[in-house]
DNA sequence: TTGTACGCGTTATCAG
DNA sequence: CTGATAACGCGTACAA
């Protein structure tokens, strides 16, 4: 018999202590708890019985030691938890959960050598997997992990090395999306009201602007596309830029929520209705502007909580050893609400609770 | 000499294959690696070495295990990763990690089962502490951690347990400081826009204006206070009707950045002037809101990044042994921008960016 | 100066 | 049916 210390009243219990009272061995103890092995069944209730009383709960950190598996994954952004990241986390979190996994939060805010703590802790703490996430599309330098063949995957941010897993939204297709619901609402003369070209969803946004444009024979009034900062205030003075110029335009695609926003306001306080002057749509199905702004705004979802479930799902395949890499792109979805009016052409409308309203 | 498995490529390095590849025993590596112990200086430079060749990470699930302490923090959130949420886990995340510390992310989404779920991982972890943070600031069931002796704090959420250690934004003091700021510009009929009844920040942050109105001798107009949603329509709704009804006011406090919002904007399109004829102070300090209205709001900082450090530092200190419990309430701050005018009177002003101007 | 042996909490295997 | 033992990776007294 070994040597059993007492339990000593703040002491979590251990399988030994749970032995111990149920006078069995350690070996017989861990079967009953475990539904293993052939045991006598009073044998294997009595010890649940004391296992139960004493406030058992087996140490993870042994089990992962044994199993050589954690169940632990390391989220690392550089977002601070901000408009997107928020969505994405909700989405690793539910599906990682779901699969009984934890996360590791690691918020290394475009800092590097912070950055290289939260990797280094994570190793150590033998996650299983790492997600690392952005506040841009844009690629990043890849994370070093050295010869540890820990799976890593990028979602909303990508790397150039090709043997790199990154999820992206597909912002080329929400562009042409965008553009074509208003030219199949009879807009021909539209506008792109963006942000910095810096950015690569812009330049993608836009791509699929002028795509779309072209597939149906027209042409962009000339400016037609306004790069300026993600702000409300961009979209307010380029469309007072526009009026002023008496342009003739009777739709805008804005690169962002808050771009349409600011263009929304402008527009309706210039006194050009919308949508029946001019159409708006924007992009983010940033509920918290979308909603609000009047009329409420047409806008493009990237899916990004979809997006999150599905890095998590993609991540537990990398862990379980299937292979995959590459740039993947996942498509937006058109929201409608009412600064485009309304048509039959348009996709499910949903209510704010997110349920189909027909 | 014990048995020892062959390096299987993949597999990551223990503190046994850098003793063999140094051909030196476990311990003696181990005190290399740890300045530890009296070793020749060559034997712990050659030991050194070749860990760093091989890649060699200390697994700290072992070391949590000899320890007993795993160095590691469950947090607990029912708000999904949302407005409170996001500043508040900025905080603990800074402050945790500054001190070793790792963050379990574990969002309970008001689900009490899953929330149970969450708690169980946790402990089975062997987390250290657990912080529990919400996105209002009502009295919350406790958890129930059983007889296990796990520090746990709330941060932006209380419970009754008096026990219990319970961090929150002091909304009366806030309600009260926007008051003063609009009375010290020389307002005095001054109306509440404010959220939902049921939210105890709605009754403190009215007891607080209330307060604020009483000890400068001022009575509210009538209706003084006027409830709501938490929603811009609402603010702009309320204001109208005040316009309507042709009340003499001459400064409104929000409840909410996002009803100050709906408020200035209603103001303005009634062609109100904001600050001259009517001055606005929101809550929140939502920059995305606050910074984007026109004119920008001036608005109370619940100091949520702040609360956040704090209850990182106290949990710590929980961890330590430190007992504390209770409710304990924190200063919030104004941020002066136009909606109110300026004076000498306002505090340091900060521009986006968090530096002080002057 | 270096090696040995034990313990941390648990599971699995094999002997009894 | 039950118990003993090895193994997981590491730190640390203690022996050599």
């Amino acid at each position: 018999m070994t040597q059993i210390p007492p339990i000593s009243p703040n002491r979590v219990p251990t399988i030994r202590d749970v032995a111990r009272a149920a006078g069995v061995s350690v070996g017989t103890a861990s079967k009953a708890l475990n539904g293993q092995g052939q045991l006598r069944e009073e044998t294997r209730g009595r010890v649940q019985q004391i296992a139960s009383e004493l406030g058992f709960r087996p140490n993870d950190l042994m089990q992962s030691l044994l199993r050589q598996k954690s169940f632990t994954i390391g989220l690392i952004s550089t977002d601070s938890y901000g408009r997107f990241s928020s969505p994405l986390m909700e989405g690793i979190e539910d599906a990682l959960g779901a699969a009984q996994f934890s996360v590791f939060l690691c918020n290394a805010s475009d800092d590097p050598a912070r950055e290289r703590r939260h990797i280094e802790s994570l190793l150590s703490k033998r996650v299983d997997g790492i997600i690392v996430t952005s506040r841009r599309t844009d690629p990043r330098a890849p994370i070093d992990l050295g010869v540890v063949g820990v799976p890593i995957l990028y979602a909303y941010t990508q790397t150039d090395d090709p043997d790199a897993l990154c999820l992206l939204p597909d912002d080329a297709q929400g562009g042409q999306l965008a553009t074509e619901h208003l030219i199949r609402a009879g807009r021909k003369r539209i506008v792109h009201i963006t942000g910095p070209e810096k950015f690569l969803a812009v330049r993608e946004r836009r791509s699929g602007y002028e795509a779309a444009l072209e597939a149906h024979g027209l042409k962009a009034p000339k400016p037609g596309v306004l790069a300026g900062p993600w702000s409300e205030a961009w979209g307010f003075e380029a469309v007072s830029g526009i009026l002023e110029r008496k342009a003739k335009v009777d739709a805008i695609f804005c690169g962002s929520d808050q771009i349409a926003r600011g263009a929304v306001d402008a527009l309706r306080e210039h006194g050009v209705r919308v949508p029946e002057d001019i159409a708006v749509v924007g992009y983010d199905n940033w509920e918290i502007i979308a909603a609000a702004t009047r009329p409420a705004l047409t806008t493009i979802d990237m899916n990004l909580h979809t997006l999150g479930g599905l890095a998590a799902t993609k991540l537990l395949g990398l862990i379980d050893g299937h292979k995959d890499s590459g740039v993947q792109r996942f498509p937006c979805r058109l929201i409608a609400r009412a600064s485009c009016g309304t048509s039959e052409t348009l996709v499910t409308k949903r209510k704010e609770d997110g349920r189909p309203t027909r």
